[in-house]
RNA sequence: GGCUGGGUGGCAGAGUGGUUAUGCAGCGGAUUGCAAAUCCGUCCACGCCGGUUCGAUUCCGACCCUAGCCUCCA
């Protein structure tokens, strides 16, 4: 039985789908006048995780991700730029789906760009216009009346009264009330703009999501997700919009993820520590970030710094090393995995407990070491079966994807001096000649000369194997 | 000030009212020409003070420390 934390009462709940073995899930993706970075990466593996993880528990998910293609900082970046928005936006929409195919992100359902949904925008700031939840100033902007929505602040619980009490709202002659926020923005010249009954403008951030979700999956879906600095005041907006215009609760499950932080400090434009997936995918495979990530729990804060992710190197690497010289097409034919595995069962209760991919791992470590014994008593039928097993459950997280030989051999961020493949295998024929003559010296020298170029050599019973480390 | 979280062994990081997390590192053993890898064994722990309990790291309360949000932010 399947628990998610759900952020609206801050408790985990038993997930009941609103349709039997359907799914509707929708995320906050990512505003695009840059680069993405390591926060944007926990986003799209943990929500991959979990699209992941429900479709192999037998759901039908219906995975909505929009992307924001148009707001103050792409415009302002744009003219910065001095090119026309949509060249900025598709250029970095490009380099997210890049970043994403590296990090092996499932591609969603559906990925909507708000510039493709401005009707539908326009169409839900009317209803709210007309329903009296917003009005337009006297600026043209188009405003939401907070105070109007009784249930406002129910999901980051607060109260009014404390955000008024706060003292860093800004004081706005235009707006009623210093908490009401934008709905249809007025352009300036020369700024992108739609028209609209309140003239021309662009939508406020918040309603994109509204009025994308509705149109793509419905007045009510089951889980909607995001980064956990999205809860107030953005999530907590878009139900003040969403069940003010259609008159019901429009979510049941609300995720939020924890943060990430880098050598134990905020990631911030000031402290200029903006870590991108392309500068950290120069050091570390995808495959090793994706460990990382799923190493700790959704909703704990994340530190990135250097040792984790040797950690997550270490980590793939015992796993691989069980994989290795086993036959590939038996252990990645999934039907070799034995069936309702007393792993498998604890494998998916661990998943079922709010994505505990924490637990998750620790039973692919197990697999890795029942691999390991049966391999050492030549049981290789045995070894095979757990392999097969090791890889379908790790499939399940995205993990161990890539055949082991490939990811032994594969370029690590170890300098190794660009040995080719065949310059070490031909370094490794001599050393086994020597071994043959049992000159040790003159093995040792070849072994330490690999060693020195990031090499390891393994002497096993088959023969010598290497990798780059 | 308001609202959420968190404090676990050398490090990372789960979890549990009484019994092994897991990975890396350490120690002993097996294996190896020596290593590496692997296997077996093993050391190291639950912020502080009270309470509940036969028994609490786990539940409750106070305290200390810490992170996030309250402004754009994944």
């Amino acid at each position: 039985m399947l628990q998610i934390y759900n952020s609206l009462h801050n408790r985990k709940e038993e997930f009941v789908p609103i349709e039997p073995n359907k799914i509707c899930l929708y995320v906050c993706g990512m505003t695009v006048y840059d680069y993405c970075h390591l926060g944007h990466a926990r986003v799209m593996v943990v929500f991959d995780m979990v699209y992941r993880y429900l479709q192999t528990a037998g759901y039908e998910v219906t995975y909505v991700r929009n992307i924001t293609d148009i707001d103050d900082k792409i415009i302002k970046r744009a003219n910065e730029n001095n090119e026309p928005f949509t060249e900025l936006t598709e250029r970095f929409i490009a380099a997210m789906h890049e970043d994403e195919a590296a990090l092996g992100i499932l591609k969603p359902s559906v990925e909507p760009r708000a510039t493709g949904n401005i009707p539908e925008m326009i169409g839900m700031i009317s209803q709210l216009i007309e329903k009296s939840y917003a009005y337009v100033g006297s600026n043209n902007d188009v405003y939401y009346s907070v105070a109007k929505f009784e249930d406002y602040g129910k999901l980051s619980g607060r109260k009014l009264e404390d955000l008024r009490a706060g003292e860093r709202i800004a004081v706005d002659q235009v707006k009623k009330d210093p908490l009401d926020f934008v709905l249809w923005k007025a352009a300036k010249p020369e700024e992108p703009a739609w028209d609209s009954p309140w003239g021309r403008g662009r939508p406020g951030w918040h309603i994109e999501c509204s009025a994308m979700a509705q149109k793509i999956l419905g007045d009510r879906f089951d889980i909607h997700g995001g980064g956990h600095d999205l809860q107030f005041p953005h999530h907590e907006n878009e139900i003040a919009q969403s069940e003010a215009c259609i008159g019901h609760q429009t979510v049941n499950y609300w995720m939020h993820n924890g943060f990430i932080r880098i050598n134990d400090e905020k990631m911030s434009k000031s402290l200029n520590n903006f870590s991108t997936i392309r500068q950290v995918l120069e050091d570390y495979r995808p495959e090793e970030v994706r460990y990382f990530i799923l190493n700790s729990h959704y909703r704990s804060p994340l530190n990135y710094s250097q040792e984790p992710l040797d950690a997550a190197r270490a980590a793939l690497t015992r796993l691989y090393t069980a994989l290795r010289g086993l036959p590939v097409d038996q252990i990645t034919d999934l039907g070799n995995a034995p069936v309702d595995s007393e792993q498998e069962q604890r494998f998916r209760a661990a998943m079922d407990d709010d994505f505990n991919t924490v637990e998750a791992i620790s039973v692919l470590f197990e697999l890795a070491r029942e691999i390991n014994r049966q391999r050492t008593d030549e049981n290789i039928a045995g070894a095979v079966k757990a392999a097969a097993l090791l890889k379908k459950l790790a499939g399940i997280l995205g993990l161990l994807n890539t055949d082991a030989e490939a990811w032994f051999k594969g370029q690590s961020h170890v300098d190794s001096d660009g040995l080719s493949d065949d310059e070490i295998e031909t370094l490794i024929q001599q050393r086994t000649e020597a071994r043959t003559n049992k000159d040790w010296t003159a093995c040792d020298a070849l072994r330490d000369e690999l060693k020195a170029k990031g090499i390891v050599l393994e002497d096993g019973p088959g023969g010598t194997s290497w990798r780059r480390g």
